[in-house]
DNA sequence: ATGGTAGCCTTGCTA
């Protein structure tokens, strides 16, 4: 079973590029992040043209998450729990199978000691708590998508120009370690130990030709999963395209 | 040098 995350942001504008992923790459399961797009203006026949059924919540302009998959999805939860107050599409999960997997995500947090960051944080902390419950049922379960955390400072192009960053800070990486400590594994770091590797480059400043980027996009694998975990890469191929998005697709594959 | 780029459809916000 092939797990994908890619943060396309916008979906309208990435369209061609979503489409040509989805034909080459095949993912069973493919989470998005920043759609910037209500549910009902998704391009839901395009995608169905390939052969995926589509979960999505949505808004305007900012945020929204989709899960495109080959078989329908069960058992669908739209919104991250613990927060009845929060309007902000950023989780949506759902099972195919006997895998639960939800894209995710995670608010940037900047500018730091900002209400953005508060809530960055809070955010997190319902993250820990639901996954909590999650693996309170034994099941594989992936929570894939853009974490908007660089786990260490091996993931930082430039970690002195990053230290305070929200996406560098302590409070977010010790957070995103509480996550992992429950049972998860970075599905990435299981394949690959060099430093240096990304799944996002800034559009300015020519980062992506001078490949000083960020590794914010992640597969969380629950121990079910794990014990499954044949392969795990991030396909950079789509953002060296034109009019290609920030990000880039990550990907891992399950054993049956 | 507090810039630079992209997407939203605003004339600024978010990343």
């Amino acid at each position: 079973m092939k797990i994908a995350s890619w943060n396309v942001n916008s979906v309208k504008a990435r369209l061609p590029h979503l489409l040509a992923f989805l034909e080459e790459a095949q993912p069973d399961v493919l989470c998005l992040q920043e759609t910037k797009c209500p549910a009902a203006d998704f391009p839901t026949l395009e995608a169905k043209g390939l052969g995926y059924h589509v979960e999505t919540i949505g808004q305007r302009a900012y945020n929204g998450v989709a899960l495109l998959s080959k078989r329908p999805a069960e058992e669908l939860v739209c919104g991250l729990p613990g927060n009845e107050d929060d309007e902000q599409p950023r989780y949506i999960e759902a099972s195919f199978g006997d895998v639960r997997i939800a894209s995710v995500y995670l608010p940037n947090g900047n500018p730091v000691g900002t209400d953005k960051f508060t809530y960055k944080l809070a955010w997190m902390e319902r993250l820990v708590d639901h996954t909590r419950n999650l693996l309170r049922h034994e099941i594989s379960f992936v929570l894939a998508g853009d974490y908007n955390i660089c786990p260490t400072d091996d993931d930082v192009y430039d970690p002195v120009a990053f230290r305070d960053d929200a996406l560098c800070r302590l409070e977010a990486r010790s957070r995103f370690r509480a996550l992992v400590y429950l049972g998860l594994t970075d599905a990435y770091r299981v394949f690959h130990r060099e430093p240096h590797r990304y799944t996002f480059w800034d559009y300015q400043a020519g980062r992506w030709h001078r490949d000083e980027g960020l590794r914010i996009d992640h597969l969380l694998l629950s121990p079910h999963a794990a014990d499954r975990i044949a392969a795990c890469d991030i396909d950079k191929r789509p953002r060296a395209k034109e009019r290609a998005s920030d990000h880039t697709p990550i990907w891992c594959e399950l054993a049956v």
